[in-house]
RNA sequence: GGCGCCUUCGUCAAGUGGUUAAGACACCGCCCUCUCACGGCGGGGUCAAGGGUUCGAAUCCCUUAGGCGUCACCA
């Protein structure tokens, strides 16, 4: 703090700061020129000229000691030998104060760049600074949500940048820092926009090994066993968007939605829930036969299954998947199901939809 | 209100006097397909407005509008 002190001391000394005293105690004040201007370079905004007459005679010495941070801003970032100042462009207007103070003490310049501030685009259309209100919005929140740090940081990379003579959006840490330069910085605020985030980070997870998909999600893999978390990865991956969507999407293959007739009707593929129970029941037995039940085989059975009935795969995989699983969308298909869910589940599941449907 | 910064598709953005104004996300359509997704192909959509300067303006100048910020013994 002393040091402080001492360089608010020598302003005072050299008639560019005043002591003042209130019913608080004793405060330093920097005492502004009356006219003139002051003009300082930003690398992104070129000169900025403010009137002195708009600088008011800032405290620099609270009367409790501590500096103010417009005062300590300064003096850090001289003694810490800072060369490149780079913050919020809601500190432009306060810039001139920081280089008189330079100026004053007659220390060397340092390079200010102003970053525009990430914006936000709340429900009714409105466009602020991003806050709270607009969802998950620190990096820990994002990570909570299930975002890659690598999507998260690529992402908010390109916010307010973008590389020089390339149109590339993925990056790895390792390019962003070799690619990044100060020119391909913007000038404007940019938009948070969670869909294009969800996007970069979904080409992430398709980027990942199945390996280390499973390790990613494995707080979501708990009910199923090494192999099947594999398989699930590889499943998965491409579609998700954050870790935090797979419960909702899995879900089904622990608990079945109740039973649902409709479902079981679907004009593209012409089944009916009747039609539907004409299939199932010699699937079934087909099914019931099978002992070796990998993916493989299931889908050999299967396959032949389509090939024997004459009719469409189409035709023969609609009621069996909604009879899997009653949802309309699965992530995989009727083989994969099979196999996650095991011969007893599926079987059981199977005859379960038969009996409903007759 | 004074002062300052900002303004290219819905969003992120290339672009720095002559381009059919890139590309990406999103959206729509088609193809592929046992659903969704993935993948492939294609489509609509933009220079805030008005004045100049110029043979020629998204690019330069002025004005207006809008957005944001700042005017603390906060950071």
């Amino acid at each position: 703090m002393d040091i402080y002190k001492k360089y608010a001391e020598q302003l005072v000394e050299t008639g560019h700061a005043y002591y003042e005293e209130t019913e608080q105690g004793v405060a330093i004040r920097q005492k502004m020129p009356t006219v003139g201007e002051t003009t300082f370079y930003d690398v992104l905004h070129g000169n900025i000229t403010i009137a002195n007459s708009e600088l008011e005679d800032q405290v620099l010495l609270k009367s409790d000691g501590m500096p103010t941070y417009n005062f300590a801003n300064v003096v850090d970032d001289h003694l810490m030998e800072v060369s490149h100042i780079i913050r919020g462009t809601e500190f432009i207007t306060s810039t001139p104060k920081h280089v008189l103070l330079y100026e004053f003490f007659g220390w060397e310049l340092p390079t200010f760049i102003h970053l525009a501030p990430v914006m936000g685009k709340a429900a009714d259309g409105s466009i602020s600074k991003l806050s709270k209100r607009h969802g998950a919005t620190s990096f820990n929140d994002l990570i909570e949500a299930g975002y890659l740090p690598e999507a998260i940081t690529n992402y908010v990379a390109l916010l307010g940048w973008s590389p020089k003579n390339s149109c590339q959006e993925i990056f790895s840490m390792d390019e962003l820092i070799k690619n990044f330069s100060l020119d391909g910085l913007s000038k404007s605020p940019a938009v948070f926009d969670y869909a294009k985030l969800d996007w970069m980070s979904g080409e992430y997870f398709k980027a990942m090994s199945d390996e280390n998909f499973a390790q990613a999600a494995e707080k979501y893999f708990a009910d199923f066993d090494e192999p099947r978390k594999i398989f699930l990865a590889s499943l998965l991956k491409t579609r998700v968007a954050k870790l935090s969507d797979i419960p909702a999407m899995i879900d089904f293959l622990k608990n079945l939605p109740p039973f649902d007739a409709e479902l079981f009707s679907n004009k593209r593929n012409k089944v009916t829930p009747q039609k539907s129970a004409e299939i199932l029941k010699p699937a079934i037995k087909l099914l019931e036969t099978v002992d070796d039940w990998s993916l493989v085989t299931l889908n050999e059975k299967i396959s032949a299954f389509v090939t024997e009935s004459g009719l469409k795969v189409g035709t023969v995989m609609w009621p069996l998947r909604i009879a899997l699983s009653m949802q309309k969308v699965t992530p995989g298909g009727v083989t994969e199901i099979l196999y996650l869910l095991g011969k007893k589940d599926s079987l059981e599941r199977l005859n379960d939809a038969l009996r409903n449907l007759q």
